[in-house]
DNA sequence: TCATAATAGTTTCATTTGTAACTAAAAACA
DNA sequence: TGTTTTTAGTTACAAATGAAACTATTATGA
């Protein structure tokens, strides 16, 4: 342990992000080439999926996605036919949104890639070291969160 | 259970990418605002400060960066004065890369800040836990990689 | 040897991103 | 009520990015 050099593959942020970068391109094959989808606008089609309708804001929420990529992934949504946006009329500041039938045809077609991708990638792990990971990703999260706290 | 939606809270793709970004972000701090680095630029450093000269392609291999990254984050180091470039004589194609003064004393100004940050994050886990998720990481990379092993 | 392929690294162009500034509507408050 | 502050969401602009094409040099192999 040489104490003045940073050793990047001993560094956990460093792993961390590497392995998650890997994970991340394993999942997107399940929507990217297919749909020609990026990964925020099937974030939001998710978010959509999971609950409708939503608002932009919840939908930020939702997705830990802030609200100018959510207004991008939206317009890019709109435009291709895949999410409607109507103003609400109790608060006319937000805007209700909703997937359209061919939006929800592509995300009932997404959801059991993507799980069989995520099943793929968890076979990897024992059902205690599943339930390890599920633990230590809650912990890590937490304390990021903490030590961000501060900044913004 | 529900067979037909995704449920992005209980995805672990999407769990691990949520966290890894906090991570990131507290991490970044060590770097970001006092030398106005990228994530890039610092992940070319950290390379330099572990092992000098390297080339531009040897950077590629320990940072997981892409060459074109790689040389761009060369660019700006070049320009801010933390990194010197020469050909090398053996092999012309090839540039050989060190820290300049004023880059070292930037990465060691940054190395116990970043070990410090990463002791705080890692302060949420036991001994214990921290074997685990050394493990975790490691099994979840090599299954991705599989998974991604077909595509390019 | 000469032609072809492979390697190191850079550049170009279209797209995506981050930050800040902006518009519109509702809430607060005086 | 009228004024100020917040909130929802969009837009503008500069910078970063990804993919493909490109340059220069070395390796291969007929």
């Amino acid at each position: 342990m040489d104490g003045d050099r940073l050793e990047l593959d001993g560094f956990m942020p460093y792993r961390l992000s590497v392995m998650q970068q890997e994970v991340s391109r394993a999942i997107a094959a399940a929507y990217a080439s297919k749909h020609d989808l990026m990964r925020h606008d099937w974030r939001v089609m998710a978010a959509l999926g999971d609950a409708q309708p939503l608002s932009a804001n919840e939908v930020c929420q939702r997705t830990n996605m802030d609200k100018v990529q959510v207004s991008r992934a939206i317009a890019r949504l709109k435009q291709k036919g895949l999410v409607d946006q109507h103003r609400d009329r109790q608060d006319r500041r937000r805007s209700s949104l909703r997937l359209t039938g061919r939006g929800e045809a592509i995300y009932r077609d997404i959801v059991p890639a993507a799980r069989a991708r995520e099943a793929d990638l968890l076979s990897a792990l024992s059902a205690t070291e599943l339930k390890q990971l599920d633990r230590l990703i809650g912990k890590l999260y937490r304390r990021a969160c903490d030590l961000n706290m501060g900044r913004e």
